[in-house]
DNA sequence: ATGATAAATGTTAGCGCTAACATTTTTATG
DNA sequence: CATAAAAATGTTAGCGCTAACATTTATCAT
């Protein structure tokens, strides 16, 4: 039963069966310039006949441009990331053009291959983590002429814009609360990731704080892969094995307190009188919880929604928030949650 | 300041610049044919002094190919699709294949939507979730002419392929579980989203069994938006005021049965003797709470392995699993887990 | 050397569409 | 009803690249 596939109709196909030019059906099709609704009803009912779709490949060569925002982030999986991808999209929902997403897997050389990549598609604009690059992708981003937003960090130099919060700041701000509260045996867990720029860079304040006071860590602990609930309570078990006298402890993100959260529960240690905990990001995962966490709000949806509307404000288009001038760096505030685990 | 920017240079730039012809330039660029060394070093040189990026939009015009899959979910924040993706990804990354990304809210209109403008752009494959769709959706994916993977569902008929579970038998499984352990006032908890039709099928299996032991579900809740430990607890307090007598309850995701949990803990319910929890899917996230969630294992991650490869198959592309043949339906087996919420 | 083969490079045409301009048709105006 | 202005449609050229074929150059056995 071997059916000869005619080849995909093409804008020729619809023109011929609607008796116009193709220019005309391209017309319709795309609803610019002015043709006759006797016109518009031909070429539409050719469209549908044929069950023609439009070859955008063939349309942005033509036209030399192509809706889209290339969107690189480091991981798919994570709840940080995935907010921001929701801020961008619902900006973007309400332009014309289109988000592609691109996963580096926080690796520097990945993410200088998807860049490329996704340079190689002529977009509008690009969104990426961080201020940490190659400087080839430095280099290539720079080059290509468009927008470039780096998101989440502001602590450096941006290629472009950037929008996002001083993780050094909010290392600061955590150990100042946590000192203000006479906590005096920290101890720190989070991620190994050595390309986590912005988790070295909340440690590193947290430290620079901590060591004002002339304290440091009492412990640390550090692990790789994905952060989830049961590696943050089997580390904190860890953590507090080989150091009993920790008073506070201070996780890279909440879905690691969480975890040190149900390890305590699970020995009977009262938090916070016998133990701190202290998250990071404002998790809605924290929430719901037997236990109120302290922790950090990052506002994750607003980089995104920013970063979309900085992209469309760059390009002309009109957005929600009417921005007006683009400011190189956009510094977020963060907001300290003092929970019952503090 | 101004600098008057030259155009993004082109093939013919750096052909030019290396003294060759475009076709030369454009071999060595892709790795084809015969090129000398020599030849290729002048021309490599010339696409970096040049900081030349190759335009993918005309490549993928003049050889009537690009090597996109795109890949349709209701949704990016999901727990479940992230591992989807992580699935199709970790297949992919081997190929000289790309997903590209596009979310449908669960919404079927939208969806409609997203795959045509998927096609527009020529990908060698589809994979999309569910087996719900639009006539238009249909017909325009069996019109495209190339692979299209239907996933985490098998109960219906698909357009092409289909790899998942049996959400109708998921949901029976779930019940006899239940019903053997002898629990007989049960309570379900679940999303409203009237086109999330695995939810659907999922309570659909379950209620036909319990009907075949002539009981039914003695309450129900119904919850619309994204899902969280929060809302599942307060949830669960919800009904549990309305139905103090319930003994069991089946929640349409782990997520929500995890607050469930949360609520019993807070409320010195115990878990299973007052009351039994069950959630669905098996995510990592249940993994470390104060007690082990009985549950019933998706897999998402093999789904998505098993999608990207159906599709690497069909395109004549060798991959992991060396799949010869490529079913029209797969269904994976699904993992009863009886936790001690049981 | 010398034709035969392989390796390296070049030429031509066109992918499917749209910008820009050109032309025809309709409508409005005095 | 002529004529300008507006509306509707068409024509031409080319976006930047690659398939397919054509040609030139190097390599080799005899």
């Amino acid at each position: 039963m071997t059916v000869t596939m005619p080849n995909k109709p093409t804008l020729k196909d619809v023109a011929k069966l609607a008796n116009v030019s193709e220019m005309t059906a391209s017309r319709v099709l795309r609803g610019v310039g002015d043709v006759s609704d006797k016109t518009k009803a031909k070429v539409k009912e050719a469209t549908s006949h044929l069950g023609y779709v439009p070859n955008r490949i063939a349309g942005g060569l033509a036209s030399r441009s192509v809706n889209l925002v290339g969107v690189v982030i480091p991981s798919i999986r994570s709840l940080v990331f995935s907010d921001v991808l929701s801020g961008i999209s619902s900006i973007l929902r309400d332009s014309d053009l289109q988000p592609v997403f691109g996963v580096t897997d926080y690796d520097l050389d990945l993410e200088q291959q998807v860049v490329a990549d996704m340079l190689s598609w002529q977009p509008q604009g690009i969104i990426l983590a961080g201020l940490e690059h190659h400087d080839a992708t430095r280099t290539m981003l720079k080059n290509a002429g468009i927008p470039v937003v780096e998101i989440m960090d502001v602590d450096g130099d941006p290629i472009d814009m950037a929008i996002g919060i001083s993780h050094l700041a909010a290392g600061r701000a955590m150990a100042e609360v946590i000192l203000t509260q006479g906590y005096r045996k920290i101890g720190f867990l989070g991620t190994q990731l050595e390309q986590d720029f912005r988790a070295q860079k909340r440690l590193k304040g947290f430290k620079d704080r901590l060591a004002e006071a002339d304290l440091s860590l009492a412990d640390e602990a550090y692990y790789s892969q994905g952060s989830s609930i049961a590696k943050g309570r089997e580390m904190t078990e860890q953590i507090l094995t080989r150091s009993p006298n920790l008073d506070c402890l201070f996780y890279s993100t909440d879905i690691l307190a969480a975890g040190g959260l149900m390890h305590c529960l699970a020995h009977g240690l009262h938090v916070p009188d016998d133990i701190a905990l202290l998250g990071f990001n404002g998790l809605d995962l924290i929430e719901g919880l037997p236990l109120e966490l302290a922790t950090c709000q990052s506002p994750r949806f607003e980089i995104g929604e920013q970063a979309a509307c900085a992209i469309l404000s760059r390009i002309g288009q009109p957005h929600a928030k009417g921005m007006d001038e683009v400011l190189s760096i956009t510094e977020l505030p963060i907001a300290l949650r003092s929970g019952q685990s503090l």
